[in-house]
DNA sequence: CTGGATTCCTGCTTGC
DNA sequence: TGCAAGCAGGAATCCA
């Protein structure tokens, strides 16, 4: 499930086609474009000036003002480069945008939760979410008056996109764990202290994320279709029945908000 | 406000 | 071995 670090990990590696022209664009399934403001042939022949992200959006500006091309991975999405001699035969590839140095990049997604906007203005997805969490606008001070007075579990809303934005079920509980606090807390039942603890967790977190390029659990792949390597650092995540790394009791998943969590009874209160 | 159910969808796992 | 049912989940939406 590309959450921030998954995504910021294509971003990284589709960098390198920064400047390069679009040639061309195909279209497979065109209902996974979700907004049409522009036909794909009008960016036959722009080039790109920049690769960016925010929360779990690529976002992939061209030369000429008001064309972006949105790319949301959804669950199961990828997002890819290949050489353009190679021929794509895959399968569930949607959408691919041919580039003039000799590769293409590619959209493959089984499950079809993810999409493509073809955007005017990008703000009108992005002014939706929430703060970066890794920016210095995401802080305790923040934390602590989104969570004020709020019933719904911390988990939940820590996943929140409108809240902070990409936030993932993976990474949600990893730093929940990190924080030493239960997943199905009431929000406003965080002591400042708690908040100050999350805070920090979710950024070291998502940080530590980026720098093992993202967690393979199953379908992700990076803009050079590898694997990541966080999943060999997962604390909780997918680990139910096995020891805690910290105390050793048995890690238990449960569902909050209609998503199955894990943590360590013992360790997070 | 909040939690729960529903929808979209395919592939993997489980049970018989 | 084969088949069907169950399950997973990001985000939007509806309902109680």
């Amino acid at each position: 499930m590309p959450e921030l670090p998954e995504v910021e990990t294509i971003k990284r590696s589709l960098a390198i086609n920064k400047g390069a022209r679009i040639s061309r664009i195909e279209v497979i399934r065109p209902d996974i474009i979700r907004i049409r403001d522009f036909e794909p042939e009008a960016v036959h022949g722009l080039t790109i000036n920049s690769f960016r992200r925010r929360g779990k959006y690529l976002i992939i500006s061209l030369d000429e003002r008001e064309s972006h091309i949105l790319v949301h991975m959804g669950m199961s999405g990828r997002f890819y480069m290949q050489e353009d001699q190679y021929e794509a035969n895959e399968k569930h590839v949607h959408f691919i945008i041919y580039l003039d140095n000799g590769r293409k990049m590619v959209f493959q997604d089984p499950r079809r939760f993810g999409g493509i906007w073809l955007l005017r203005n990008p703000d009108t997805i992005i002014c939706k979410l929430g703060k970066e969490p890794l920016n210095r606008e995401f802080c305790s001070a923040y934390l602590k008056s989104i969570v004020k007075d709020r019933r719904i579990a911390i988990k939940t809303l820590i996943l929140d996109q409108n809240l902070i934005s990409g936030i993932g079920n993976i990474y949600a509980d990893e730093a929940l764990f990190l924080a030493r606090i239960r997943p199905d807390r009431t929000a406003g039942s965080l002591s400042d202290e708690e908040a100050v603890r999350l805070c920090r967790a979710i950024k070291r977190v998502l940080r530590q994320g980026i720098e093992k390029r993202g967690t393979t659990f199953r379908d992700y792949r990076d803009g050079n279709n590898n694997r990541g390597g966080f999943q060999e650092h997962l604390q909780v995540y997918g680990r139910e029945g096995e020891e805690c790394p910290v105390c050793n009791s048995r890690i238990v998943r449960k569902r909050i908000g209609g998503r199955s969590s894990h943590y360590c009874v013992t360790c997070q209160k």
